[in-house]
DNA sequence: ATCTGATTAAAACATACGTATGATTTCCTT
DNA sequence: AAGGAAATCATACGTATGTTTTAATCAGAT
């Protein structure tokens, strides 16, 4: 082979940042393939289709993050005692914002994980990692917050998912920071401890007094 | 004209629903107008092109909710005294949740929302409602949280929104109900309080006793 | 009734896309 | 050094897309 695995990681490279910038679709296989500096056809001969290389390119960057997550949620699942609110989420969070921080591929990678949980197409492509994950997360805060209801405790992980995810949008941070004459840091301990000490407060929060505690039950939305 | 407002409504109509259900460029014009049972050229004629289409669209649904929300938070803004995180957040929340909720177009809506969020082609296109938006936000809860450090009410209101746009991903939350054998409620105002006191504990948690105060200041992300 | 401007209809255009093919080169094994 | 597999290349194919064009149709004012 002339240079087979420079040409296989340069198209993953150029669509790695490609798909990152401008989305699956907007990203055709002549331009990354032009930017690559590889031919046109080396897609089709190393992935098989376009979709095959999103696959691949997703598989490289997005799974790890989640299988660490797994990893460490697993362990502390069968942790004696049950762990704290605070190690579990630093489980969640810090290798998504690790990988986040990192200068090089920080960005892009971001902006993969935005895109894989946006676009409706590629939902079952991770389906199944997600799905062990929500079961690990539903298992392991349950036993850290055992005296919290069930349907409180889903809307909390839920909203506690939501707030995290905002690790994805950092330029709604710069703006509000920039707004205040500030500039955030990026000190990874720093962050996670805004972001931890935010979720932790807001799962413990007191239970409100829902005005008839089990009377209604309506449809789902 | 034979019935010329009924065509763009239904190209409207139509669009909206392919739209929120597949993507934009996942929409050709050719299945919409076919599924709409008016003429190809017919959304050339009305809108322009197939970005003006999108952009009426948006226009329609999108724009009236944030718009809703500066009006409030404008009000609450020059009110005295300072109003509560209670009322600011309902402000907030409110307009995009009773959208939400609402059983005709709500989900459609929703990931139409998150559609226009996570398309980086889009964002100038609402920007400057965004920043509108931004700046009332940060001047409203800068009174309701005045001895908040500025960087930390810069990350808590980033945070704070990150959970709010939780509403527009209602099919984890059922998920995580549905593991620990519920189903979420539909009431409004149920989903408001649980919502608002997340968010509320979280803004007003204890500032964590960084490491060293001042001492680092690291680039941006 | 007729003219006029606005709307709809049908067809064609140009282009960009993902994919496939067959020849050619490169590299490793023998 | 030669043979053969693996990889790269230039090119073509078929299709789907957004857009444009030109003609037909309609409603209401004159």
């Amino acid at each position: 082979m002339s240079d087979s695995r420079g040409t296989r990681e340069k198209i993953l490279d150029t669509a790695e940042r490609i798909f990152a910038e401008q989305g699956f679709d907007a990203c055709s296989i002549r331009a990354l393939t032009s930017q690559a500096g590889v031919n046109l056809a080396s897609v089709h001969y190393h992935f098989g289709s376009k979709e095959g290389l999103i696959r691949e390119v997703l598989e490289r960057r997005v799974s790890p993050v989640n299988e660490q997550r797994l990893e460490s949620l697993a362990e502390l699942d069968s942790a004696e005692p049950p762990p704290s609110l605070e190690t579990i989420l630093d489980a969640i969070i810090r290798p998504y914002l690790r990988l986040s921080l990192d200068a090089e591929r920080g960005q892009m990678t971001r902006r993969l994980f935005d895109r894989v949980v946006s676009d409706p197409g590629l939902r079952p492509m991770i389906g199944e990692v997600y799905k062990e994950l929500g079961n690990r997360m539903v298992s392991v805060f349950r036993r850290a917050l055992p005296e919290l209801p069930r349907e409180d405790l889903a809307w909390r992980i839920h909203l506690a998912l939501g707030a995290i995810d905002s690790i994805g949008s950092p330029d709604r941070l710069i703006r509000f920071c920039s707004r205040l004459g500030w500039v955030p840091s990026a000190d990874e301990e720093d962050i996670l401890n805004r972001i931890s000490s935010f979720v932790i407060a807001g799962m413990t929060a007191p239970v409100p007094p829902s005005g008839s505690p089990e009377a209604e039950e309506a449809a789902s939305p």
